[in-house]
DNA sequence: CTAGGGTTAG
């Protein structure tokens, strides 16, 4: 019996038996009482956790060489699954009436026919399949780190008669170009847009500003924002914010602060401009620089707010400058914009990774005593700094009682508590956490699934490795390089070379070339384990790409 | 994603 493609998740864990843990430890109220003590009380170096599983006599730590499961009727549904081979076809047509959508077929046709755009396109119109707004939509996610397919794709649809383009559509394609640095294309793409009546949008030009910046090409970046209005978007102090707001994640505030002359007079001056350059100078310690931007500010008659000193405060935590950072805190106070959850969050955290989680914990009181409400953000920091000490009790019931502070959790609420199950290799903590996730409809990404992946080379999992790559498929998350080297070091670092080669292999034929270190691992492994012929086309493989 | 915060490797 095969399960429903949707349910495979909840079937995993209702089977292994997770579902039916309904005891749970008597939760501590961890948001409703001071936690400074807490650390000597007991139950936090007790192993067994909140979870059946872990208490479970013959607990992940005694199935570490092999490769089977833990819970009998775990491995047995996993079994059941429709295992994915990930150097095959997704869905392989089965026999019976089972349903394969039109996403699922195209993706198996472009994961082919990738060589080239004339090849996707001559493939695609074989397959009989006819374009919408959320099939492109799809695709496009799933292909967002492969750039042939996903603008093949999109080539192939505009084609199709009685279809066309959104232009929400359009700037996801323009985004997956600059993400690839298909800087040609991209503009190719702009222009085009440029001939449809709202198709080239502030939301367009921001995203090209963004990939120019990031790519390092401020000169490029700085034409576009000239060239806005061309395109029917308004050059005004929005984009111009946007434009040096890119720089400075680009790591270059000296092209925002040139940017910022060369055009202030045009379009006017705001607080969010100068902030941008604090920020951007404390990033990279010119903290002199920074305050000489703030007396400017103030020569301007804008007032530094919470956001000007949240920098400062940001910048001195990094330098582990605790007490300059408390004395910027009472100044904001005296000047009158007290901290707010942003700089206590900043505080905090970098206390907690300081490894001082008291001190953290104190700010923690001393916010909640002045009446600061906590956001997600700063939940998810707790929790990771709660994880990070050993205290993974805590930073669950901070995660329970996010729900009852109505606090929404977030993509990173899940990624933190993943990764910290993972790291304890509490396999199915994690899962049941991905579940979840599932249930709440909360999209995952890569950083959710990576180290999942990663635990799972390590306890040499490989059916729940192949589960997780075809959930991450379904969930429309694209595979990275980094992921891909996770992979590759993880199952060499376990012995499972020849699964390390296929997904080299996989890797190199999408385009991404592994480096060097990986590379040599790999070789040294399959030499050692005297694996010639696989050594030998390992090399073979390395050599094309170089 | 539209000023400041949170995920990080052998």
């Amino acid at each position: 019996m095969v399960p429903k493609t949707r349910l495979e998740l909840s079937k995993l864990l209702q089977l292994s038996g997770i579902l039916r843990s309904s005891t749970p430890c008597p939760l501590r109220c961890i948001s409703r009482r001071p936690l400074c003590s807490a650390a000597e009380s007991s139950g936090f170096h007790d192993t067994r956790s909140w979870l059946d599983f872990d208490a479970d006599p013959n607990g992940p730590e005694n199935a570490d060489s092999g490769d089977e499961f833990v819970i009998p009727s775990l491995a047995d549904w996993v079994q059941s699954y429709p295992l994915l081979d990930h150097t095959k076809a997704l869905h392989k047509p089965k026999s019976g009436k089972e349903e394969i959508s039109d996403v699922d077929r195209m993706c198996q046709i472009l994961k082919t026919h990738r060589r080239s755009l004339e090849d996707v396109v001559r493939a695609l119109n074989g397959c009989g399949a006819s374009p919408s707004k959320s099939l492109l939509e799809q695709v496009l996610r799933r292909f967002s780190n492969d750039w042939v397919p996903a603008f093949g794709t999109f080539s192939w649809a505009k084609s199709q008669t009685g279809y066309v383009h959104s232009p929400e559509v359009c700037d996801l394609m323009v985004d997956i170009l600059g993400k690839s640095k298909k800087f040609h294309l991209m503009w190719e793409l702009a222009e085009e847009m440029s001939g449809m009546e709202g198709y080239v949008s502030f939301v367009t030009m921001s995203k090209i500003i963004r990939r120019l910046a990031k790519a390092k090409k401020f000169e490029d970046a700085i034409e576009a924002f000239k060239g806005m209005n061309r395109f029917g978007v308004s050059k005004d102090i929005k984009s111009l914010n946007v434009l040096m707001d890119a720089m400075v994640k680009g790591d270059s505030v000296e092209s925002a602060e040139e940017a910022f002359s060369a055009f202030k007079d045009e379009v006017g001056l705001s607080s969010e401009s100068f902030n941008i350059l604090i920020h951007g100078f404390c990033k990279c310690r010119k903290l002199d620089d920074a305050r000489r931007v703030m007396e400017e500010m103030e020569k301007h008659g804008l007032r530094p707010d919470s956001v000007s000193y949240t920098c400062f405060v940001d910048a001195h935590c990094r330098e582990k400058d605790f007490r300059s950072a408390e004395s910027i805190l009472k100044e904001m106070t005296q000047k009158g914009c007290p901290p707010n959850v942003v700089t206590y969050t900043i505080y905090m955290h970098a206390l907690g990774k300081a490894k001082q989680i008291n001190e953290a914990l104190g700010v923690y009181e001393k916010m909640k005593s002045r009446g600061c409400v906590p956001d997600t953000s700063f939940y998810n920091s707790l929790i990771y700094i709660l994880s990070k000490a050993g205290r993974s009790k805590d930073a669950q019931e901070i995660f329970e009682d996010m729900e009852a502070e109505g606090v929404d959790r977030d993509v990173l609420t899940y990624n933190t508590m993943i990764a910290a199950a993972c790291e304890r290799s509490q396999e199915l903590v994690a899962l049941k956490l991905l579940k979840k996730m599932e249930e709440e409809s909360c999209q995952p990404d890569l950083k959710t699934y990576a180290p999942l992946l990663k635990m799972c080379t390590r306890k040499k999992r490989m059916r729940v490795l192949h589960f997780l790559l075809s959930h991450m498929l379904r969930n429309n998350v694209s595979i990275d390089l980094g992921t891909y080297e996770l992979l590759v070091r993880g199952l060499c670092k376990s012995g499972k070379l020849d699964k390390a080669c296929s997904f080299l292999e996989e890797m190199v034929s999408k385009g991404w070339t592994p480096r060097e270190t990986i590379c040599k691992l790999l070789i040294e492994k399959l030499d050692a384990a005297g694996m010639v012929k696989e050594k030998e086309h390992a090399e073979k493989l390395m050599s094309t790409v170089k």
